[in-house]
DNA sequence: GCGACAG
DNA sequence: ATCTTGTCGC
């Protein structure tokens, strides 16, 4: 699966901003045409010795069973120090070669951060999203900007998180008592069917099924290199 | 000026 | 993200 578009993000924070507010202008936020059954998820976990190490993780899930069918990953050093607004300036670059490796074509791509509900409304998985030209859905465990109007106590409860009097994504609470994630389209999807989408693999977790699923391989991932190394 | 700040 | 110490609950 080599179909990733280069992007040209800059390196250099001012520049990579203003590519970020150009990009957005390319995003695709309408309803997606059909329903989603082979459903992705990206992740990617860290070294926890000083070592600039990373282990990114891919992987595919059946919609209808929540079983894994598909996963691929990357082991290599991330190019940039991570900085709140420019999270995919550092994690971009190893989930594309991850997802690369892919030998299935998921419908949609749930990524571990934020899409348009970000500054400048280009968030990791908005990058993604165009990078590797399939619908992607951000699903962050915590914010990054904007504000959350209340939300109730159960599962299915769901709040607009409001930016400059914009609505860029959802609060929603996956289990009941438990806190929200937030969710916002990358590209390929709008707010509601996102929202849909998450509460359809929400499992039984805070975090839906995919991701907690893409969170273990990457883990995974790097207890296999210390086993093999050092 | 003072906080807030995906992972 | 990762580390850290203890605490609460199934």
């Amino acid at each position: 699966m080599d179909i990733a578009r280069d992007l040209h993000i800059p390196l250099d924070a001012e520049a990579a901003f203003q590519r970020q507010r150009e990009l957005a202008r390319e995003l695709d936020l309408s309803s997606p045409t059909r329903p989603p059954r082979l459903i992705g998820a990206a992740d990617v976990a860290y070294a926890k010795d000083g070592s600039d190490e990373a282990y990114a993780a891919v992987v595919v899930l059946e919609r209808d069973t929540l079983r894994v069918i598909d996963r691929a990953d990357w082991v290599g050093p991330p190019a940039f120090d991570y900085l709140p607004g420019l999270f995919a300036l550092r994690e971009a670059a190893t989930l594309v070669e991850a997802f690369k490796k892919l030998s299935t074509r998921p419908d949609v791509v749930l990524i571990d951060g934020h899409g348009i509900a970000h500054p400048r409304r280009f968030g990791l998985a908005c990058q993604l999203g165009l990078t590797f030209g399939v619908p992607t859905v951000g699903c962050a465990k915590k914010r990054l900007c904007g504000k959350a109007e209340p939300l109730g106590p159960l599962h299915g409860s769901r709040a607009r998180v409001l930016d400059k009097g914009e609505t860029i994504g959802y609060a929603l609470r996956t289990q009941d008592g438990i806190k929200p994630v937030w969710v916002s389209p990358g590209n390929g999807y709008d707010h509601a069917s996102a929202v849909d989408l998450i509460m359809s693999v929400r499992g039984e977790y805070r975090i839906p099924e995919p991701l907690r699923q893409a969170h273990n391989a990457s883990v995974e991932l790097r207890a296999a290199a210390v086993e093999a190394n050092g």
